[in-house]
DNA sequence: TTTGGTGACACAAAG
DNA sequence: TGTCACCAAA
């Protein structure tokens, strides 16, 4: 049904009109001739937009207009149209806000992920390219199993390589459309090893007859190149291309839909140079650049008018993004004229952070306000456990989006290892994840003869298994077991053809002895771990066969908890993109962990200005407010870390944000000293943020360089971080001298008793006992 | 030979 | 805090 290639007559219903409705409110602020190209226009056109001002809006309504106008006029057919998301969610929100333009829902077009679309392409023609049309999807785990495997057979010391420094090398080569021969060819990467790998790597997906994440994009180019007639045939299908976040698209997706849009042309792409946050994993802003040069004749259409956020929000979010260099630049405004300020707490650790959040929240909801409309957005995934704490003390439901995914939690991997091997007799990984779970008593050493025949044999693990319970090779033992678990195998295939794949999978589940192990586990989380398992046999009856369920559970399947129940949500920045809430939390604004220290140490300039837009997109998702919190203190892998404000912090502009003190501060513990932290002083303005007299001088000269060139030292800088080589986290201050001297004895809240080793500006180098030697601004000391 | 315990070590972001 | 490599015990 969806193959374009066997196009029906199509006739649109009549009865549904897109030019009876009302002009979209969100268009408003274009010109007729802009209107006009969002709309109907033929031809290359980029959306440049920023944040709230309705991208996803636009792409909608041209999608309705295709499906609605043009399907009459120039009999367009759905299948004529490829729609491009980043996420699964982002492509069943489009197709969900297609459905309501039209009023009635729509089937049949591409829509979705890269991934999930190259997937869909490739297993149509996958044997031109040397695989099954059933190859499976490998996830990183698996990869990194791979590789670890093939580094093992080439004898490469795995202390001096580790495989996933490989994977990750590997991946990036992918992203950006290299196959082992085109690295080959490259001079640029002189990395022999890796290169020689990567080879060996391929060859032997190619012999599981798998595909890592990265090979779908990859083979599909392979196949574009190798077999034009089939490029042709899609290139000509797809008479409109939709794409949405540009900015993020990686080489190779840029490759995959240039090839796409080469006949037609029509290719309407949405994105935001400041919302780019993606480079970490290939993303070129390069490309959104380069738009206009790569399709000549292309319209431009500039959206600034943001329907999303109160305008000290708005302000905050673009003050903080002009500390990036190279920005397309755009002016966003808002008609709307009133709301809060962007509140700006500090706190005295992540303890104090959490409960703060707690306490806004049930401010919030005892003034009726649902907790779906309030999010609290992380850096980084290890942040989000405080709050889930503090959110069940309190008794507030709340979810967490992006952690762990279904398909990568163990008891889903390990039974889709079954699954796999139920419908693909010769998956030698996933063979090898179950062959001893539940325990069956075979280990590293039977592992090894089994591997070493294959290898000599070149057939598959379960090939060789096979073979070598009818030989003295193996122990008795051994030959029982792994000869037992083969039989169970050979049965449960013969009992596809007579049952269900549902009764099947349950069956396997249940005879392995796979259930009964997590039944009978002591583990906390065991009984989460059989719901999981349940929910995934029950979603196994929605699919025709195996291979597309696993395809499924691989590319698109989310675990969400799809009860109505109103939930604070928890979530990374990243998985941020593209949502708004109405009240916003942002924790943890302190140097290191956001901007992340890696980012720094590891991509300089490049890297923080990644993490501004971070904080740009994290801003910007605030509808009515948005609260930036940072903590003096956070305990880091069981070690109590001082930390300061972001430079972030820093960037927000003074008339727009509300600097508060933490009440709560007070209840922590007793001591007020005036003058320390005690006071509301340090609070509201950070004694480092005051107007500092000078700061010409005494940056430090790593520092100097590496920010030379994004304009960082031309500001007015009052505390500078430093970022090392050897990624230690300084900072000099020269604004204020501190009232303390060395060898003083002072007092720390949680490092206890110290003495002060050296003095530098108001920051301390201090010997605590039994704690060792830290660096703390003297704001956080007490007199001892 | 497998297993389970131990200590060292690193600890981002996602499809 | 979780993972991984290594070692002692079964």
């Amino acid at each position: 049904m969806d193959d374009p290639f066997e196009i029906d007559e199509f006739a649109a219903s009549p009865e549904m009109r897109l030019g009876d409705a009302p002009a979209p409110a969100y268009l408003d602020n274009l010109n007729a001739e802009q209107r006009d190209a969002v709309e109907t226009l033929d031809g290359p056109l980029l959306v440049l937009a920023g944040a709230g001002t309705g991208k996803t809006r636009v792409l909608t309504t041209r999608l309705a207009h295709l499906l609605e106008t043009k399907a009459q006029t120039e009999r367009l057919h759905p299948q004529q149209i490829l729609a491009v998301t980043f996420t699964n969610r982002a492509a069943k929100e489009m197709q969900e806000r297609v459905a309501h333009a039209l009023g009635r829902p729509v089937e049949g077009w591409w829509l979705g992920t890269f991934h999930s679309l190259s997937a869909r392409l490739l297993r149509r023609h996958a044997e031109l390219i040397g695989l099954q049309s059933n190859f499976t999807i490998l996830d990183s785990d698996d990869q990194v199993r791979l590789l670890k495997q093939i580094m093992d057979a080439e004898q490469i010391d795995p202390k001096k390589w580790p495989a996933k420094q490989l994977m990750g090398i590997i991946q990036r080569w992918k992203d950006k459309g290299l196959t082992p021969e085109r690295v080959n060819e490259s001079v640029e990467f002189a990395n022999g090893g890796a290169k020689h790998l990567y080879r060996i790597y391929q060859e032997r997906l190619k012999v599981l007859n798998a595909c890592d994440f990265g090979d779908l994009l990859l083979h599909c180019l392979t196949l574009f190149q190798q077999h034009p007639e089939v490029l042709r045939q899609y290139q000509s299908t797809f008479r409109y291309i939709l794409v949405d976040e540009y900015q993020d698209t990686n080489v190779a997706q840029y490759l995959w839909l240039r090839a796409m849009a080469m006949v037609h042309r029509n290719i309407c792409c949405v994105g935001d140079d400041d919302q780019a946050i993606y480079s970490w994993r290939g993303a070129e802003v390069g490309n959104i650049l380069r738009f206009e040069s790569d399709f000549p004749g292309a319209k431009v259409v500039r959206l600034e008018q943001n329907y999303r956020s109160t305008p000290h929000i708005l302000a905050a979010a673009s003050k903080l993004i002009t500390f990036n260099d190279g920005r397309l630049g755009k002016q966003l405004w808002t008609e709307i004229d009133t709301g809060e300020k962007v509140f700006v707490k500090g706190v005295w650790d992540g303890e104090a952070e959490a409960r703060l959040v707690g306490e806004d929240i049930e401010a919030l909801q005892s003034r009726g306000i649902g907790a779906s409309q309030m999010a609290i957005l992380v850096r980084a995934g290890f942040q989000t456990r405080e709050f889930e704490e503090r959110l069940i003390t309190l008794g507030i439901p709340y979810r967490v989006v992006g952690g762990p995914r279904f398909y990568e939690r163990q008891e889903i991997r390990d039974a889709l290892a079954y699954i796999r091997l139920v419908a693909q007799p010769d998956d030698s990984l996933a063979f090898e994840r179950i062959v001893n779970v539940p325990k069956r008593g075979v280990g590293k050493a039977t592992l090894q003869t089994l591997h070493q025949y294959s290898r000599d044999q070149a057939i598959s693990l379960p090939s060789a298994a096979r073979d070598l319970i009818d030989t003295e090779e193996l122990k008795p033992k051994m030959r029982q077991a792994i000869g037992g678990l083969l039989g169970d195998f050979k049965r449960w295939r013969e009992m596809l053809a007579g049952s269900s794949h549902v009764e099947v999978i349950e069956t396997v589940l249940d005879e392995s002895g796979y259930t009964d192990m997590w039944r009978t586990s002591k583990e906390i989380d065991a009984p989460g771990r059989l719901e999981n398992l349940k929910e995934l046999v029950s979603a196994i009856g929605e699919f025709e066969n195996l291979t597309s369920f696993l395809e499924h559970v691989s590319l698109v399947m989310e675990n969400e908890q799809n009860d109505a129940q109103e939930k604070v949500t928890i979530m990374t920045l990243h998985a941020a993109k593209g949502l708004e809430f109405d009240y916003v939390f942002l924790p943890g604004w302190e140097e290191g962990v956001f901007p992340h220290q890696r980012a720094m140490d590891e991509s300089g300039v490049k890297g923080l200005e990644e993490e501004r837009r971070l904080a740009y997109v994290g801003i910007t998702r605030a509808r009515k407010r948005a609260t930036i919190l940072y903590a003096a203190n956070r305990r880091i892998y069981n070690q109590w870390q001082s930390a300061l404000p972001s430079r972030f912090v820093d960037e927000l502009p003074d008339e727009h944000i509300e600097r508060i003190s933490d009440t709560g501060l007070g209840g922590h513990g007793g001591n007020h000293s005036p003058g320390a932290w005690g006071s509301d002083d340090w609070m509201k303005m950070p004694s480092w943020a005051n107007e500092g007299s000078s700061n010409r001088n005494p940056v430090s000269g790593a520092s100097e360089r590496k920010f030379a060139s994004s304009g960082w030292q031309d500001r007015v800088r009052k505390n500078v971080i430093d970022v090392k080589p050897d990624g230690e986290t300084s900072y000099s201050t020269n604004s204020k001298s501190s009232k303390y001297k060395v060898g003083d004895a002072v007092r720390h809240r949680k490092f206890g008793p110290g003495t002060v080793r050296a003095v530098d500006g108001n920051k301390l180098e201090i010997h605590f006992e039994g704690v060792g030697t830290k660096k703390v601004v003297d704001s956080f000391i007490l007199p001892g």
